[in-house]
DNA sequence: GATGAATGAGACTTCATTCAT
DNA sequence: TATGAATGAAGTCTCATTCAT
């Protein structure tokens, strides 16, 4: 069932061969239900060589977070080119998102659920990612402002909420994504592409909802 | 610590008292990780009489995340007149989800997070919660094109992706909100409302953004 | 489900209820397995009610075995008139015996199975019943003897030892004719008989089977 | 009190020694009463190490039936030798199994009376071992009839019904002979074979004993 | 580098039994 | 007479983790 089963390999290989059988178990039963038997078998090792070289079961989800997190930034940094204008950023940010999610969905299970309800340290762990692309969507804001000659006027916690509604819009939508059938990336990203472009624009051009008296 | 200890209480009230510690040690701990043993001890019973009323781990998990669905939905449905115009439901709407998960964060914990990993039956619960949610926000978007006087020809799937991620918005910025001290529930619905509804807008007037060649 | 509800009752007419439901729920689910619980709600009572009258599950396992034991020798007494012949008072017990049991069947899986496996204390109030038979048939054998006016010369020990194979093959025939779809009660009984009666009267005519040296 | 306590030790080894310690305590305080915590402790092992090899409280135990079963008609093969004449065999068959019945009294209890109680899945191992045993002697009883030249002209059923009889009787003698002090398997074996053949050689002279009309 | 053997701790669950009315 | 409310104790089973080879 596991990984084809071969003796003496380099720790390094060995190492991936278990984060590999660790984020598949972990994405699938959460963090608790996954039992380090489970891991050990699938990976093709005995189980005192997962303690031997990831130490703990805490210590081997941080690894997976860690690993998975990497390859979620590098992903969206790979597909977006900072020398074209700030919409064809977003999009290229968001297609890569949805793309890298969609083909690794264990691995955003273990970022976008387990990790946030086992501790602060692990929650920790993705919240530094998560930080990062808050930061890059952000700054893609404050270009577009400058891009389109305005002043928004957008208070700094303003722009920090409206980032933290993108991103969790997306990550709203990839669950969705993943879980109904015939939802592509392209699709997923041009919904909120659309949703999201069109709203910050009028929010831009000074035109905000304005709520009623309490 | 937990409830006051009075003995001999009629079972209804005993009960509440057993969902409440639920309820908590759940949201807090996550499904597995909460025992029987602190529920008990926060309910301020034994454990024999949580089976006895609730009958076993999964059973209680599955009251908790019924009466907080209730609740919720109830509190969204009180906070709304469907006399008013569409946005103007939305922002209270909005208002009402905002503040009652401010007010019940290990609630909204079990409803977001807990119930969604646990098992398809769980999941199940709360997703028909969330359809109700769904729905109610996607016959918004329909009467908001209606008042409009606009055909915006939207697709049923689009619609459907534009209230997933509305509503997921909504969910990431409830947590943001509940983690981030000294933003209130009508920030928050204001900062949502604001992306939004422009957002609709000019998607209703026709003017999508749109997406490169592949 | 349990007996039809009526509240009220004199102690005696309960209590016959509680030992219905006890019977039966031992029988068929063995002394341990069955639960207090289950047999006050056969009985149609509440739990202390049980407790108030039968005092312990032991206590009630006792009045259960006594109750049987006695209702089974009663049978068997009733069956067997003591001015007849040998033969035909053994054929007649056997008669009853196994009428007796075919129709109260849980009350003999008490006896027969319960109350031998759980402690020597219940093992004892059935022994004393065995003996009993044992004593009835050992008697037996001793007026046909008489009765052929022969002297068979039996040690004690061995007549001892014929009763207790016949009573074995009466009661292993019994589980066997309840198990067994269409087998009779007078069937079961004329196989032993003819089993029996002619070894026994092989025996007393001193033609016994010869064992080869050791 | 357990066995000698020495670590590391071969699975094939320690597994015997907990079906050791688990067949003495099924057969001492029968299925139910023995906790997996008492075995565990007499086998000198942890009782997690229990579940590793014999995965639950039913597995244990079905392997003990299944061990005590296979035991126990091996013993009567190795005692039975078939170009002897049937009477020879019936004897040598009983002389075996009382032999090892009294050697093994706990493994006995275990396949006579607790697997007969606890759910059809264990009565059906221990059936199938009966079976096994009454074919064996059925089919000694028709070939003694061959062996006198006669024409017994005995249903199938009745000599079924003989047959179930007859090991009835000897399942009783043998649990008789454990608890009787001074009683030996050959005197057992003796006093069923008197009672027996006589008793099968009067009837197959036809002379059976005539039941009195209903 | 790799593993078969082994365990302390703790999880869920059930039961016989009692208290207070 | 009768019961709804409540619990101490014990059961089966699982898990993360380590030892000795």
């Amino acid at each position: 069932m596991g990984a084809v089963k071969s003796k003496r390999m380099p720790r390094a290989v060995r190492e991936q061969q278990m984060l590999d059988a660790a984020v598949r178990t972990f994405g699938q039963r959460g963090y608790m239900a996954a039992s380090m038997d489970e891991i050990a078998e699938l990976a093709g090792v005995s189980k005192p060589l997962v303690y031997l070289y990831l130490n703990s079961k805490e210590d081997l989800f941080t690894a997976c977070i860690r690993r998975e997190a990497a390859a979620l930034t590098a992903a969206i940094r790979v597909g977006v080119r900072t020398d074209q204008p700030a919409d064809r950023q977003l999009w290229d940010g968001l297609l890569a998102f949805f793309t890298h999610t969609a083909q690794n969905p264990d691995g955003w299970s273990v970022l976008h659920l387990q990790a946030r309800i086992h501790g602060e340290a692990f929650a920790g762990e993705v919240a530094a990612m998560r930080e990062e692309i808050v930061a890059f969507v952000t700054q893609l804001i404050v270009v577009a402002a400058r891009e389109a000659h305005r002043d928004p006027d957008l208070a700094e916690r303003e722009v920090a909420g409206l980032a933290e509604a993108l991103v969790g819009a997306a990550e709203s939508l990839a669950a969705w994504a993943n879980a109904t059938p015939g939802v592509t990336a392209r699709q997923a990203a041009a919904t909120l592409m659309n949703f999201a472009w069109a709203g910050l624009g009028n929010l831009m051009e000074g035109r905000p909802w304005a709520p009623p008296a309490a």
